[in-house]
DNA sequence: CATTCTATTAAACGACCGTTTGAATGATAG
DNA sequence: CTATCATTCAAACGGTCGTTTAATAGAATG
């Protein structure tokens, strides 16, 4: 597609309207005034509006996409520091602590309230960084685990990292101005990672614990 | 308030409206068949349809905080089982695996885009859980803590807690249907304490690494 | 040149929005 | 009964929405 062509340019200017308000309330003739176009070309290019979200869904999925291809770590580095890695590129990812671009802030209001493009955000996007995230999970621990706890832990680093997205403007209002400096990217992904790393050390000890709980 | 008034019957019937499609795509219209009241009735008893947001908001948090006042622990119980009544009680409170009541939807989209109710909820409803919740990680470590380290250790907490809230579509997607069975509270809340137990154990040790950390 | 196709335009359509009006209703008080 | 008050009602207001129309311009094709 063309940089300067109509469709690219409505798609461009679509994508923060509908990050910011949503698809409900991003008007058709607010985009087209943000592209400079007509409003007719909406029908002419996409049919209606919903598709024109669903085009522009798929095009910020695919920008981000191309922008962070998942870093391959050499044979040799440690598990820790592939953690370390993970968290702090997915921090990064989410622009956590800053002003997100669209595109994040389009996919992420996908993933919450999944509308149609919902189910290919994840499978092309969240899957495969979740089965890395599970693959370097069985690295970190001492013996294999079983796939609802392989499944928890993931969930335990990602929630730790979506937190600082979801709960911006409450942790804006619950960490002092003075403490501000504390919470720049690398020292919560430091935080995450040694939290993490306690978390997983006795996690095979607790792997089968004295069966049957109770009597 | 009467139960049987139109001011309560006009806001127990917006409470889902709202929490369901948002502010801006709940119509007074809805809400009023819903209610079954006249639409001049908005105005008569709230002014306006954002007034009427409000009102709504301030009342989900109070019977929130009506339904379930916050527990206290009888002197003796262990910081553990402390945690573990606090996770579960959290993940109870977010009914995470489960459809939540609209209050809970409610608040957790004022939280997530804060208009003016925001603040409220905040400093009332989110500041004395947490509040709470860091005086359980005080004594949960063996030495006290910088306040950062506190703040980051509740949200690591508070995180994986309210990943199983926000996350919840693309976890559907993700757990396969053999393990749901694995992700019920009472084992979610096992995990999560379990988790932030061993990542608490030795974070005393490390508060103070070896002072200048690069070359 | 005449024709066909692509792209863009201003204007309008019907539907729905939040809000407002002014009359009707029914209970209460003098 | 009359007057007053709070409450409810159907109807309409002006505005914005997504969508559509029909006309237009320019390039491509014969």
């Amino acid at each position: 597609m063309r940089e300067d062509s109509t469709k690219h340019k409505i798609i461009e200017a679509a994508g923060p309207i509908f990050a910011e308000v949503g698809f409900e309330n991003g008007t058709v003739r607010d985009i087209c005034r943000a592209a400079d176009v007509n409003v007719a070309s909406i029908k002419y290019y996409f049919g209606d509006k919903k598709n024109l979200y669903l085009e522009t869904v798929l095009y910020a999925r695919q920008s981000r996409a191309d922008r962070y291809p998942f870093p391959g770590w050499s044979e040799g580095t440690p598990a820790e520091a592939q953690l370390y890695d993970f968290v702090s590129s997915l921090l990064r990812r989410l622009t956590v602590l800053q002003g997100a671009p669209w595109q994040v802030n389009l996919l992420m209001r996908e993933l919450m309230k999944p509308n149609e493009a919902c189910r290919v955000i994840v499978q092309e996007y969240f899957q495969p960084m979740f089965r890395g995230l599970m693959a370097l999970i069985d690295q970190l621990v001492k013996c294999p685990l079983k796939e609802e706890d392989r499944l928890k832990i993931g969930f335990s680093i990602i929630g730790q990292c979506l937190h600082y997205r979801y709960g911006t403007a409450v942790m804006d209002l619950m960490v002092p101005a003075g403490l501000r400096d504390s919470f720049e990217i690398e020292q919560l992904a430091d935080h995450i990672t040694k939290f993490t790393m306690h978390g997983l050390e006795n996690y095979s000890e607790q792997q089968m614990p004295s069966q049957g709980e109770s009597d």
